[in-house]
DNA sequence: GTCTATAATCAGATAGAC
DNA sequence: GTCTATCTGATTATAGAC
């Protein structure tokens, strides 16, 4: 279509990008307020501003759209972990990492999918992009539990899978949103509180 | 079928309620199965065996089929309080309760009903039995965690809302599903690994 | 109260002009 | 690629006969 190649294509390929990077941003929040089922594609296309036929151009189907949002933020997540300071011990890079992904759920960033639709998990999981991003997370973290369990701060009587998906909980964790309904506690001291129930128990010690 | 008109109408409201029952139960399997979302009335009613306005001369809505659901298990958790050996101490109590919740869950008994629904929530909030069945199991489960914490078993410095917040979450917890899908552990393991990090923690002690 | 048949609506996806 | 307009299917809910 264009005439002079390099420059027009380049501004319009970043128009692309910008664009879809406007829907991703709309979906994440989107997911994260209502959940996969509530979201329609109308808001979606309605939030970014655009006509809904647009968005099936950038994404053939609602799944994709969530799957895409999920790949954002297993970006984000490497991201955050890259930038760790590298003087920090595995488990103190672990606490720290849970805290993040809770601030992330409290200030509504963090998209939550209904574990059970099966449609939904076979878009995921064909997703090359969302698979390769939570593979290379779980295995950074997997190897800092390890590592924590080694050094005698996390149990070494749990199984690493278990820590794992104990701390992956932590970014769906109900007890979150209950917590902050109550009026009762701002958004630290709920994080707080969690991550002494996560790390702690409930049981005296 | 009989003459006797006082068997007549007693058969007639047992068969009433039988039928009822038939349908609460049913709508409770498909909401621990597939979500209310996912869950349609079409479903129910070929499981129950019924047609389709038949189950809405019962209940008059999806969202009223979901709160019956809710009141179901809120009963069947008012019971299984009641049936706890009286000898038993506060804590052990509240841990048995837990443990019952999750084998719950895992037996594909417990409903998941979306947080966030707006509809759903307010059927819910309005619904005498339900909301009666959750302050009585709420301020019973308090009262345990109270005691539980002035003899030393539970952490003092917990708010006591926060404690009842996250053995409620055991209800719904992902974990679970996650630890039985690896298929490395048997019901009975994933609960106990649950029961761990849920009241011991993840740290080493 | 139960049924068959149907209304009414909503949401995901697409056609086709520009 | 973006738009308007539309299709298609699924789903909640109801009408009306028996």
């Amino acid at each position: 279509m264009t005439k002079n190649p390099p420059v027009k294509v380049s501004f319009k390929a970043q128009m692309l990008l910008a664009r879809e990077d406007a829907i991703i941003r709309s979906v994440n929040l989107m997911l994260a307020q209502k959940g996969f089922d509530a979201m329609t594609v109308d808001e979606v296309a309605a939030d970014v501003g655009i006509a809904k036929a647009s968005l099936y151009k950038h994404f053939p189907s609602k799944e994709d759209l969530a799957a895409a949002a999920m790949v954002f933020v297993m970006r984000r997540a490497q991201q955050y972990l890259d930038e760790l300071p590298t003087q920090a011990t595995p488990f103190e890079k672990i606490k720290q990492v849970v805290r993040w992904v809770m601030s992330l759920k409290l200030a509504g960033e963090m998209p939550s999918l209904p574990s059970q639709n099966s449609s939904l998990r076979t878009t995921l999981m064909n997703n090359k992009d969302y698979m390769d991003g939570l593979m290379d997370v779980s295995d950074r973290l997997g190897a800092w539990i390890e590592a924590a369990q080694a050094q005698g701060d996390i149990s070494s009587k749990l199984p690493a899978i278990a820590v794992l998906y104990t701390l992956y909980a932590r970014a769906c964790d109900p007890v979150l949103e209950f917590l902050k309904m109550g009026d009762l506690y701002n958004d630290d001291q709920v994080i707080d509180l969690v991550m002494a129930t996560c790390f702690d128990g409930i049981n005296a010690r």
